[in-house]
DNA sequence: CGTCAGGTTGAGGATGATCAACGAATGTGG
DNA sequence: CCACATTCGTTGATCATCCTCAACCTGACG
């Protein structure tokens, strides 16, 4: 039991042991020896300490990680300093994709909280398509979908305030980490600064703060230390357009 | 023959008839029976006129489609009435990704020009996964990439001027064009309107207009009709800060 | 020949960036 | 245990980018 627990404080009750397994069991019922390769798949697990690059843009990787435990964010840097990340990461996410399947890393990762990483080397996650095609089917919907949350995020950059973006923000981090079997109800631990949501939403720092300081004035919701605590759920759903129904998991229909 | 062959004008020889195939093809070595059941795969076709929905946000599906000619753009409109296109679809990609795969589309998909689509009921594309692991395993491969898109999209979004935005843009059309063969090396027909392209990139008409004729100005790039013709390759990459790299298909390292 | 989609241009204004300074909290080493 | 450094948060003033609205133009098509 090291450190980084911080994050786990929120979770209900346990944290769960093999997230990823968790996530595919809502999409098809697992068969014994389908949960076993998966737990198998969580070994080994490496510890990495928050702040620490998990990822390098430009280095080469054989294999993705499953992230058991912890936070992280995808990010790109451009030339003149300016970063953006492109997505975070919770339990039960593979961190990698896409950036490990390229040539060369396009994309890089870094740990947000202290995290617990299993690597699964690309002959692994063959030798799953191979050898449990509906583990695979389930794997392929499974980040298929995802192409929805990058869909809501350019929905939030192109055509949302910064008002409304910080909004939606805060509400597909709730449903998300409810998921993962972290955060209650209406709260959450946010393991993120005001800079790096800055760098989330396409904002700047300062205006960051003034939109967090404007939820609070209206009593939409308050972030305060690494905590966001959602006051009226309804009002601020209206105000940023936000339909959970992208971020369900349910069965795959017709997979036998 | 009806309208919409202005796009594939621009091709240098014939169009491809198997565009899922030669795609996937840059990523494994096909068998003769994948190549077959890929084949099958694209049958029946059926057409679509140039602005008709062939996803409508809302409704279920229980199908993909491959896109077998044409283009088509994947977007959101909100309550006021704003729209961001979230994805443009070539040749070869797969329609319904990921909107099919909720329990109600979530996003639209509507053909910008003449289209021909194989429509592949989800019970297919299990028995691809179930009979042929490879293909599935390069599925899976394939449109994790794509994530990539999206996330240079939202860098552009997010961190890049409304110039530089257009520039990437049009530099990644040169590209996923040319690999969907159609287009040339420095020119290609454009089948996006300039409200169109302003929803692509979460900018208004007019600004879309005014960033064209700048690059027009500066002797980078001309838009006219329904074409682009790139007159500054180095400079309109370096004024974007782009890589090709995140377009470039290369056979899955290790895959037996 | 009229209509309409799409393109072009201008004026004014709002959103959010930038820059700068300060404050608070956390952690580190002496 | 204290002094200091560093990170993070807060606030204000100014300014740029890009939006909005509105008008007008053009070519294609029925």
């Amino acid at each position: 039991m090291a450190h980084g627990e911080a994050l786990c404080a929120s979770a209900a009750g346990s944290v769960p042991e093999y997230p990823l397994t968790d996530k595919l069991a809502s999409y098809v019922n697992l068969t014994p020896e389908e949960t076993e390769f998966l737990a198998e798949m969580h070994e080994p697990r490496r510890k990495v300490r928050r702040r620490r690059e998990i990822i390098i843009a430009g280095r080469q990787y054989d294999h993705l990680f499953i992230l058991c435990r912890g936070v992280v964010c995808r990010y790109k840097v451009l030339q003149d300093g300016k970063r953006q990340v492109l997505n975070l990461g919770l339990p039960g996410d593979f961190i990698g994709l896409p950036s490990s399947l390229f040539d060369v890393a396009v994309n890089s990762v870094s740990a947000l909280t202290d995290v617990v990483l299993a690597p699964v080397p690309f002959a692994k996650l063959f030798s799953l398509f191979a050898r449990f095609p509906r583990l695979g089917t389930a794997l392929f919907w499974s980040s298929a979908r995802e192409a929805a949350l990058y869909g809501e995020r350019l929905v939030d950059l192109g055509r949302r305030s910064a008002y409304e973006r910080l909004a939606h923000l805060i509400l597909e981090l709730l449903i998300r980490l409810r998921a993962a079997g972290l955060g209650d109800d209406n709260s959450y631990a946010l393991p993120l600064t005001q800079e790096l949501m800055a760098d989330v939403l396409g904002l700047s720092g300062p205006h960051v703060n003034r939109m967090i300081r404007t939820l609070r004035d209206e009593g939409l919701a308050t972030i305060e230390g690494q905590r966001v605590i959602i006051h009226d759920l309804p009002a601020l759903s209206a105000l940023a357009g936000f339909d959970e129904r992208y971020l369900t998991r349910r069965p795959i229909p017709g997979l036998i």
